[in-house]
DNA sequence: CAAATATACATAATTTTCTTATGCATGTAA
DNA sequence: TTACATGCATAAGAAAATTATGTATATTTG
């Protein structure tokens, strides 16, 4: 997942932000996506991103469902009604981490 | 350190940025130094700033100078030349995940 | 004056989140 | 037929934090 260690608690955020954009989406397509939009910057591992998605389950922040597509298993996910309403925390949790860190690392960021 | 995971990894980035702003702090100092900056949004934990120090001084990235001031214990740290390249990397990386994040999170930007 | 708070360091146990390695299975390209 | 892509999964270990302590001195407050 890149070698910076920034990246660390970020990949929940990710997962979620992508899932408002594409209604439902499978592990496998999630990697693809964050290659492509990063332009290969970062590189979801399967090692984090299944049990990541687990966990939202588990919490119940998405629902899945299993589709047999061209005699491969997907599992595709989907915000629920809660995982909706984290998502909007998160991005703003996002936005002020970036805020903060900005006022941290650069002087002419001033927190309000 | 705040509720939000997305601190985690980010401290060794605030603590070198610091130094290169006030040449020698103590441990204390950039805790209280982190609250003013961030409006008390961001607070340091002594168990996750003492052992990151340490790590510091033992990668040769901080150098350490023990003083006794109204005869209590202050350990200063200050960059080492090695510290000082390393925060540059550490500036970079920071863009470059605020970058990468934002590109994820927000269809405006886009990466090059 | 006693108690709480601030200053100043430290570490140990545990948790969270990730990496690395491995495993299984099918489909396609070289 | 061998490698690579697609698609899931988990287990062992590392890294970085939280939470809970511990020690000690100085200052403020009721």
């Amino acid at each position: 997942m890149s070698n910076s260690k920034l990246y660390k608690g970020s990949l929940t955020t990710i997962i979620l932000k992508l899932l408002t954009e594409s209604d439902k989406m499978y592990g496998y397509e999630i990697t693809q996506k964050v290659k492509e939009l990063t332009k290969g910057e970062l590189k979801i591992t399967e090692g984090a991103l299944y049990p990541a998605l687990h966990k939202l389950e588990a919490e119940g922040l998405l629902d899945v469902e299993v589709k047999k597509v061209d005699n491969r298993l997907r599992k595709y996910y989907k915000l629920t009604e809660n995982g909706t309403k984290e998502t909007a925390n998160k991005l703003e949790e996002l936005a002020s981490y970036i805020a903060t860190m900005q006022a941290l690392v650069n002087p002419k960021f001033n927190l309000e």
